[in-house]
RNA sequence: GGGCCUUUAGCUCAAUUGGAUAGAGUACCUGGCUUCGAACCAGGGGGUUACAGGUUCGAGUCCUGUAAGGCCUACCA
């Protein structure tokens, strides 16, 4: 149990009852104590009073336990301050180095099953920095969950059927023509030749029994997405499974759905295709499912995606770029319309990127030929540094990634901030066994007794004063998580580390870690473990290395 | 025209989902290594949170309107 809980615990027993309706947060200015509470304000709503009194009177009831609570106080408009007992920090330390790698992790599937789909793209292509940043979302994303207790398995969706086949089949085939000297005619419609032609020559490499079309087609789509596979797991994009849409086709699933649309009356004939009835759903307009030349929409196989989807988990969570969320009332209402639940399928939007580059932004654009390949900006700046730098702000919001930024390999690069952070108290334990110190190895396990901690607040006002906020920050992390979780914002935890990272290095410039004085030792290398678990734990979420030198 | 998203320091982003004096990094200026890693720390300047109303003890956060920007608005995906 947390301090947090403990005080919460409390608060509701002086109360004689829950008070889940009321903030218990942290402050952000030490003048207003650890934690504070606007629960005076809430109450003095519901029972005319004055907050102010109401505050005094909880402040009475809870006082007097030096251990959880060493300070209460009341400010106006009606918060209760409250300054936690050092006690009750130690023994959370202890808690922390019991869970070890654990800490700040809920239990592994206690939750809902979910199952993640991200980055989607087309097997006819390089990948840009958008799938890049929907990737790096949607895995810390799926780490995230896991993280927070749900049994998340994380989906590719591969376009292997359909129009994008057929191009790319067409655009292969005439590449193929031409290198054999043959007169072709090229298309507009067709990929960039350059784009292509790699594949080509690689399949004619590996297999010199070209025949048709189709065989090509398919040749080069393997290679397509073999390198895509192999492209993402080079910064740790890893997936369960990748669900091929031919399959849908196969099985006939696709089939079933429309059939049951037409059942219901969702779907009707219109000009020789058929169409989905969108607008019953609040679309702008009726959707095409098949059509007029017979072959099925993306929509369609979409549709029976997600059904198959919902048949295998009880939450589901898509990812897709900013640029396809007027897919999104069409998908849900068919869903509803063949009595799904649509609210169990959630839709994760992720904005555009652009590139900043000596200076100079460079916008993305299919038409405009500016695209950016994620293989680019990989190779410049290495992995860690590509997903902090995409993982760091907001899916909601646009941004922009500074290329310039991302490849110093210097203190001006947040990322080694953190890992400079996380090198640095394991630089400490190295230092500590050529030091003259004589502390036997069994004198340093953390995990058994929190009088170890103690020590720790047997300082000067300054040094007590780093070493609490350093202690309280380690020991938000769990919170940090859940909230992250629940909020879908991964980014958080690269902010959380970032301040995490900032109390320590304020820590180690003014606190000696290792000195003559043995406890004030112990006691402070058993926080900076800590410190160490911390960063290691939230880095493993955001799939960034946490070196022990650099 | 309609839909989705955004607007916070010169730039890139935060802000515990309605809390107290809006914070980091970067850039600029100043200072700190004969002691555990200076890839660090300390100090300084920089803000009417796009604008206008509203809701209440309290608004960057919620509601309405306005403005600006991005994306979408196909029998492509």
């Amino acid at each position: 149990m947390s301090y947090k809980q403990k005080i919460k615990a409390k608060i509701e027993k002086a109360l004689n009852g829950s008070i889940d309706f009321v903030s218990l947060e942290r402050t952000k200015s030490k003048e207003h104590g650890d934690i504070a509470t606007n629960i005076a304000m809430v109450l003095a709503k519901e029972q005319k009073r004055n907050p102010l009194d109401i505050a005094n009177e909880i402040k009475e009831k809870i006082k007097a336990d030096e251990s959880l609570i060493s300070h209460v106080e009341v400010a106006k408009p009606g918060f209760i301050n409250i300054v936690v007992g050092d006690f009750a920090l130690a023994e959370s330390l202890l808690e922390v180095h019991k869970l070890g790698s654990d800490f700040g992790f809920s239990p592994t599937n206690s939750k809902e099953k979910v199952l993640i789909e991200y980055v989607s793209a087309n097997p006819t292509g390089d990948l840009h920095i958008g799938h890049g940043r929907q990737a790096v979302i949607g895995s810390c994303l799926v780490n995230l969950l896991r993280a927070d207790g749900y049994a998340v398995s994380s989906e590719f969706y591969v376009n292997d059927y359909g129009e994008q086949i057929t191009k790319l089949s067409d655009t292969a085939w005439t590449i193929f023509e031409k290198l054999n000297g043959k007169p072709v005619q090229w298309s507009s419609d067709f990929y960039p030749e350059e784009l292509v032609l790699p594949y080509v020559k690689k399949a004619l490499e590996q297999n010199k029994n070209i025949t048709t079309k189709e065989n090509l087609g398919q040749i080069v789509k393997d290679l397509v997405l073999k390198a895509q596979k192999d492209l993402l797991s080079s910064f740790k994009i890893n997936f369960d499974k990748w669900f091929s849409e031919t399959d849908l086709h196969v099985s006939k699933e696709v089939e079933a759905v429309l059939k049951k649309l037409k059942e219901k009356n969702f779907a009707y004939e219109h000009e020789g295709a058929v169409w989905f009835r969108a607008k019953d759903f609040g679309d702008v307009r009726d959707r095409v499912l098949i059509r007029s030349d017979g072959r099925s929409t993306y929509l369609l196989a979409d549709v029976a995606y997600h059904i198959d989807k919902l048949k295998r988990s009880g939450h589901l969570i898509t990812i897709w770029g900013a640029d396809h969320h007027g897919q999104e009332v069409s998908l849900k209402g068919a869903l509803k319309a063949l009595g799904y639940d649509e609210n169990k399928l959630e839709i994760i939007f992720v904005q555009l990127v652009s590139l900043q580059k000596e200076g100079q932004e460079v916008k993305m654009s299919k038409r405009a030929g500016t695209v950016i390949p994620v293989e680019e900006v990989l190779n410049e700046v290495g992995a860690d540094a590509f997903r902090y730098f995409l993982i760091e702000s907001h899916s909601d919001n646009r941004m922009v990634f500074d290329m310039d930024l991302a490849k110093k390999q210097d203190k001006d690069n947040p990322v080694y901030y953190i890992q400079y952070a996380h090198a640095r108290c394991c630089s400490i334990f190295r230092q500590l066994e050529q030091s003259e110190l004589k502390i036997k190895k069994e004198e340093l396990n953390f995990s058994l007794n929190s009088n170890i901690f103690m020590n720790l607040f047997k300082a000067n006002n300054q040094e007590y004063s780093l070493t609490k906020a350093l202690i309280l920050r380690i020991l938000d992390f769990p919170e940090e998580i859940t909230q992250a979780a629940q909020n879908r914002s991964p980014n958080r935890i690269a902010n959380y580390l970032k301040d995490l990272a900032c109390d320590f290095h304020q820590f180690y410039t003014s606190c000696r870690v290792i000195s003559n004085n043995i406890e004030l030792t112990k006691g402070r290398l058993g926080l900076i473990e800590a410190v160490k678990i911390t960063i290691a734990n939230g880095l493993k979420i955001l799939g960034i290395e946490a070196p022990t030198a650099m």
